[in-house]
DNA sequence: AACGTTCACTTAACCGGTTACAGGAACTGG
DNA sequence: CCAGTTCCTGTAACCGGTTAAGTGAACGTT
């Protein structure tokens, strides 16, 4: 039980120290184990602490000494995706003996520039950024402004799973995966299963990973020979009901047998549209996703999909603010692999015909 | 640009202060927005804190006023009801104008402690620990006595979506949902359709809301006149994996035509179970889930499950936390409702014997 | 001209810790 | 017995902000 002090506000070191009849540096150095006290001493402080109930105040000490925290700050933290991602930063950041806190921007790009002055002002010896979102060429400045500011306060800033759109070098360390190339497996396993109107669900166009996914497409197409169609490109936002409705005009609108879809949320919404239109995936429908989240699993068919190594994207992240040497170059960029993962959504299109159904 | 001092660590409000031509005091005041300095003055400032990049330093901010400061103490990011919790949390925390941080204790139970002291020694204004864990008796005896202190600090412990399990009364305000109704409903949504055999994928035996949703499962039986069967409940920790292994122990071993989940994930476990062992469903099985996340609408069939209002179980912990009168007793408790939401993952066990097969 | 206000700021004492420096006791070796 | 270490501890100056109290100039009043 606390007593001693009015039990008003919390005890200080200085509250210790006097009833341990002791100096407050004796508790400071005692309370952060900077040596070893006699026991007699030692036992006198820990009693006072307990007695008082004792805490350190954080930002007190941190005046002095650094914080030892780890920002990061993600778009939606409802996102599968995104969360993930936050797991492996997380999960490396406690092995390194950090403390690491997430912060949402709620889906307001404005937002990612206050919550970073604001990990800024806390002392964050990182701040990791999950995620992309639509960019200004203003956005971008600032955000290199914050960079330098960091810098120059022995903290880094490091994106992750969200490529740098700035043109020329990135200022900061970038983390990302070859979405391209992905995209472009995957469109080739459509396209090697006999798809030839092979349509693909874009995410919005500002978005830099939508427009890496819709590159692979095309490149996918083009290298087997097969003359990209426009029409066949519908923009969603990635989540399952714009996918939804983006998938129902491409089913209605087109001749499409597959869809490559830009995430595997809009993948759900591809899937129920099709049921929803009478369509049987795979047989009427092939559908490929991207990003293999949990839910790829869970859908059914279950979703054959690009799989996007979410926890090692933030692992990789964590590590290049975190391992960092004097030689080492001021900004560094690691780029991961992807694969597609194939499950039970993709079928030839010569199933259709086989069962004397006629397509369009 | 940086410029003026040397370009190592951060520029101090002395810093801005001389090169300004003003007091520190005078730089405090025209950037906490104390008051309105004229134009000329407010402008030199301005422009010093422009060339010096200088950021205050929050830490040493908040040894004098309030940190302004809301944590929550997640489980699992990376879990769907969690985060839908947690989202409401902070939106109600931001509407407040509290900048809201999420720390995960990595399913750790004792990390949740450290957690809550971490955040205690940082002046959070309001801690609130969003779901459950299996809790020791030793455990609830240390979150009583962080409750304690935080108290004494002006600050708040609030459980969201996990009761206390304390016996008499909870030391701290919580929110919970009444999961005992809505198992209640679910189970008799089951029996009504003209299921007996009804059995329940149960949540680990330890936690408190598992045995809540066992509880309304038993009662909505007894009520329908059905004896309970021990050996229709099994038990999963409610992951997806392992609903599908208890899942398969009840379809092989059992007669039952309709399983309650004690959780989505576990639902969507026991759906793919029911699709392995050859059982379609709903015809030849029924399945319920709980908590409403959106996996729900993207399982095949669409699942039946009680909505838990995760958004609002956020929202009012925030509320309980932050608008609290002196007159307020020291520890509130609200309960949501839950309601069943209606899908396609049920249907009367009668259609069985319409297709001509039998059952066990 | 004398006086009370208001305005625009400065001085200096905090907030609650850490830590460089210094002092005294106990121990060691000669 | 004394100098040299080593060990333990205290004093006070920091860290980077906020803020109560105070100062001096300008202004309006009578």
């Amino acid at each position: 039980m606390a007593q001693g002090r009015g039990s008003a506000g919390r005890a200080t070191i200085r509250d210790v120290a006097s009833r341990a009849g002791v100096s407050v540096a004796t508790v400071s150095r005692i309370l952060s184990g900077a040596y070893t006290a006699p026991p007699a001493t030692h036992d006198r402080v820990m009693q006072a602490v307990q007695d008082l109930d004792y805490v350190v105040n954080a930002n007190a000490r941190s005046l002095n000494t650094t914080s030892g925290l780890i920002a990061m700050v993600v778009n939606d933290i409802t996102s599968p995706f995104f969360m993930n991602v936050a797991s492996g930063v997380e999960e490396q950041a406690v092995a390194d003996g950090r403390v690491c806190l997430v912060c949402s921007t709620q889906g307001v790009p404005e937002r990612e520039l206050s919550v970073i002055e604001l990990m800024r002002q806390r002392g964050a010896e990182a701040i990791i950024l999950v995620g992309g979102m639509a960019e200004t060429e203003e956005h971008l400045a600032q955000l290199t402004a914050a960079a330098e500011g960091l810098e120059r306060a022995g903290s880094r800033l490091v994106l992750c799973a969200r490529p740098w759109k700035g043109g020329a070098k990135a200022p900061v360390d970038v983390v990302e995966c070859d979405m391209e190339s992905g995209a472009f497996a995957a469109t080739s396993h459509l396209l090697s299963a006999g798809h030839t109107r092979v349509a693909h669900l874009a995410g919005p166009h500002e978005f830099s990973v939508a427009g890496q996914r819709l590159e692979g497409y095309e490149r996918a197409l083009r290298a087997h020979g097969v003359k990209p169609d426009p029409a066949l490109v519908a923009e969603s936002d990635m989540t399952r009901e714009s996918g939804y409705e983006a998938a129902c005009r491409l089913l209605t609108d087109t001749d499409a047998t597959a869809i490559f879809c830009a995430s595997d949320m809009s993948a759900a919404g591809a899937i129920a549209a099709a049921r929803d239109l009478g369509r049987s995936v795979p047989d009427e429908l092939s559908v490929v996703g991207f990003d293999d989240i949990p839910l790829a699993e869970d859908l059914y068919p279950r979703l054959t999909t690009v799989h996007v190594p979410q926890q090692e994207l933030g692992r990789s992240a964590t590590r290049l603010a975190l391992h960092r040497r004097p030689m080492d170059p001021p900004s560094r960029r690691v780029v991961l692999g992807s694969h597609v993962v194939v499950r039970q959504s993709v079928a030839p299109p010569a199933r259709l015909n086989t069962l004397g159904k006629v397509d369009s």
